[in-house]
RNA sequence: UCGGGGAUCGUCUAACGGUAGGACUGCAGACUCUGGAUCUGCCUGUCGGGGUUCGAAUCCCUGUCCCCGAACCA
């Protein structure tokens, strides 16, 4: 169990609030709710939910300047699409009243005060973090003229910025917070609600704790970034006599190779990386609904990631895992293909159809099944055939029998080509007595692959999504670089001509589908119309084969072509770096060799570390337009490293960076001997930095 | 230079001072009319150094690293 679980049921114990739980879930509206979002609605309303309290939905709507209407319903829609029902519906804008009461009470108890000092001049006042805070001359000011000022500040007497109310605490706090915050600013601005009604307007540190207080709310739920605030949440509390909430903060959810900064995701949409808010690729809600994400693969996902307080960045694998595995449950399953390969049965009625059932769920009768119709020509995944197969090749090749999922058993006799080489179609022939897909003789075939036949084939265009980024923090920035420049250029990749079964023709889009031996695939919501259907890839399955020939491939790649890269794309940094450390341990396997990714590397500088007995620190050009910082401990026997300028070593280049107490070590440099005598390997002859070395 | 929070397999996350467990990832295998699903097995971890204790992830001391905080934003 949580900690904020932990905390609810000793509060219960103890017949705190008389057993009574309430939560809140407090979305400013400024802006689409995304997958982070969606942690703190399942965290508040869950908890609720779980302990048989209220979670309400409360906007908090303190600044008009950056608010508006056009966020209400959306954010409304995603929460009820998430699953979730609030016990109530409230603005913090509700509470303006009684706040300025609140606020007048804090000034007749003189523990708040009208400032008249410029933004800047409060800045410079404050001091900071080393630098303690100075009183603001108007600290000492009576009752009275404070409450003549605030009330004239409500009644628009003032200019914006002219004056605000401070809350009079301590200068001198470690608490930045508690150095007089301001309670209130004046801003002449209409409010989406109020419209004109005020001209001051609560800050956030004094409307939340007073907006949870007069909700009665029991548990305020809040991110890590506020838990400095959370003292001045307390003096709120107890200075204006209400309600007592508590607030507790957990740690705000983070995702690989994703961002999930409002700054950022604006920045994608206004920088036309992405298609708007509801893209497919984005982590907005909208995004994923549109991209076929279930809200129960969501709600799941937030379950299984936890909650604690440790900053934490969960693998974007997980949310794909558990996307899978409610669709698998959840997901009819038709046939479409993607990459069309035309192929003709020699040995069939030109103009018969047979009709075969398919269920629409392998291993739940519930769903029901189809016929599908199947012709002398029918459609195959190009994927799905090879001239040249590799070894562990269960699929179509020249001569071989597969069988057509739910039809027959199909092989095989013939390739077509182009004048370019290219295979355009296949013939073959079928065994009219396998119909169904068995054959009478009980023969096995090795692999099973799905078809569409040609003459029912309905057309589609199909997107298949990608992560949005390449990099696996994006938010971790190199020296002169954005975000935006680890954009993967092939986070969509768009089909057109992509043929599926018939009965998708009128599918009315109201779930996502599996397309067999795929993924899960939904109709786009924005652009798919009745005779141009359009799908969204949600997620791919599970593609044990990928991985199969992804290694295989990769041992002939180091075998038949030492000129070319080991890898010609960049490998994912987190697996790169976790199977080369595994690579240098005394038994590894050929595989785990290949990963290992070995360029020469021309010396530019070589020196001894200060410091330090061993280590040597190499200077390296890889050709990578920068300079890589190698930490080598074999000083012993290098006392002057100057030799190794200007020489090409071998480096392990796909290391993941080591700190190191001198700096950053990005890399390894093999060297041979032994204890008495070490010695760099470096070479000579017409090689570039950065050239593969086998 | 200040204050607050945090640190457990590659990643998340559990463990009254008493067998460091689960999930994801990875790997190996079984099964399969989806190379899906399912099933089995394996790899991998308590930030470092001291101490208290029969026994420490847990308590104490000390160090290191990471995050947050100086909006008239929320």
């Amino acid at each position: 169990m949580d900690f904020i679980r932990t905390i609810v049921e000793e509060d219960l114990r103890n017949n705190k609030h008389n057993g009574r739980i309430a939560t809140r879930f407090p979305p400013e509206p400024n802006g689409y709710l995304h997958i982070g979002h969606a942690k703190a609605i399942c965290v508040d309303f869950g908890v609720a939910l779980e302990y048989g309290g209220t979670c309400n939905l409360r906007y908090d709507d303190t600044n008009p300047v950056v608010e508006d209407v056009e966020f209400v319903d959306a954010i409304e829609e995603d929460i009820k699409w998430l699953g979730f029902e609030w016990n109530a519906k409230y603005y913090a804008s509700d509470y303006f009243e009684k706040m300025y009461e609140l606020a007048e009470l804090m000034i007749k108890k003189g523990v708040a005060y009208v400032d008249s000092l410029s933004e800047a001049e409060i800045r410079e006042y404050r001091g900071n973090f080393y630098k303690k805070g100075v009183e603001s001359p108007y600290r000492g000011r009576s009752i009275e003229e404070n409450l003549d000022l605030f009330r004239r500040m409500r009644a628009g007497e003032f200019p914006d910025g002219a004056h605000v109310l401070r809350a009079k605490i301590d200068l001198n706090s470690q608490n930045m917070n508690m150095r007089d915050p301001l309670i209130y600013r004046i801003k002449h601005a209409h409010h989406h609600r109020t419209g004109e009604d005020w001209c001051i307007y609560p800050m956030y540190d004094f409307a939340h704790p007073i907006s949870d207080a007069l909700e009665e709310i029991t548990h305020s739920l809040c991110t890590l970034e506020f838990e400095a605030h959370r003292p001045l949440y307390e003096w709120f509390i107890e200075q204006c006599e209400v309600f007592p909430s508590r607030q507790i903060e957990f740690a705000r959810l983070n995702i690989t190779y994703t961002v999930l900064s409002k700054r950022r995701l604006l920045r994608l949409v206004n920088g036309g990386y992405v298609n708007g808010w509801d893209d497919p690729r984005m982590p907005t809600l909208v995004g994923m609904r549109r991209r076929g994400y279930s809200p129960t693969g969501i709600r799941k996902f937030v379950e299984r990631v936890g909650l604690a307080k440790t900053d934490s960045i969960v693998d974007v694998a997980l949310l794909e895992h558990t996307m899978r595995d409610d669709l698998n449950d959840t997901a009819p399953r038709v046939m479409g293909v993607l990459r069309p390969l035309k192929v003709v049965i020699d040995n069939f009625p030109d103009d018969h159809v047979e009709w075969f059932d398919a269920p629409y769920h392998p291993d739940d009768p519930s769903f029901g099944s189809r016929k599908i119709p199947f012709s002398k020509v029918f459609y195959i995944e190009e994927d799905d055939f090879r001239e040249d197969p590799p070894k562990k090749w269960f699929r179509l090749t020249k001569g071989s029998e597969v069988r057509l999922r739910y039809a027959c058993l199909f092989k095989c006799t013939d390739v077509i080509k182009d004048e370019n080489g290219n295979v355009v179609e296949l013939h073959g022939t079928w065994d009219p007595d396998s119909k169904g897909g068995t054959a009478p003789d009980g023969r096995k075939v090795l692999g099973t692959i799905h078809w569409v036949s040609a003459e029912h084939a309905v057309d589609a265009e199909i997107r298949l999504y990608d992560r949005l980024f390449t990099k696996e923090n994006p938010n971790d920035v190199e020296e002169g670089k954005e975000f935006t420049d680890y954009i993967n250029p092939d986070s969509l990749q768009i089909l057109k001509g992509c043929k599926l079964e018939p009965a998708l023709a009128d599918f009315d889009g109201s779930k996502t589908l599996q397309f067999e031996r795929l993924g899960y695939f939904c109709l786009d919501n924005k652009d798919s119309k009745p005779g141009a259907l359009v799908f969204n890839r949600t997620v791919s399955l599970r593609d044990t084969w990928a991985k199969i020939e992804a290694r295989t491939t990769a041992k002939k790649e180091a075998k038949a072509a030492p000129q070319k890269p080991v890898q010609e794309k960049p490998e994912l940094p987190n697996a790169a770096a976790r199977d080369d450390l595994k690579a240098l341990e005394p038994e590894i396997s050929f595989d785990d060799f290949v990963k290992v990714d070995l360029r020469a590397g021309l010396v530019k500088d070589a020196s001894l570390v200060e410091g330090a007995k061993k280590l040597l620190k190499l200077t390296v050009d890889l050709g990578e337009g920068r300079y890589r910082t190698i930490f080598a401990g074999i000083r012993a026997f290098y006392p002057d490293p100057s030799v190794l300028v200007d020489r090409f070593v071998i480096v392990v280049a796909n290391l993941k960076p080591r700190q190191m107490k001198f700096g950053l070590s990005e890399g390894m440099v093999l060297a041979g001997g032994d204890d008495n005598n070490v010695l760099i390997a470096t070479f000579d002859g017409q090689l570039k930095p950065g050239d593969p070395v086998t």
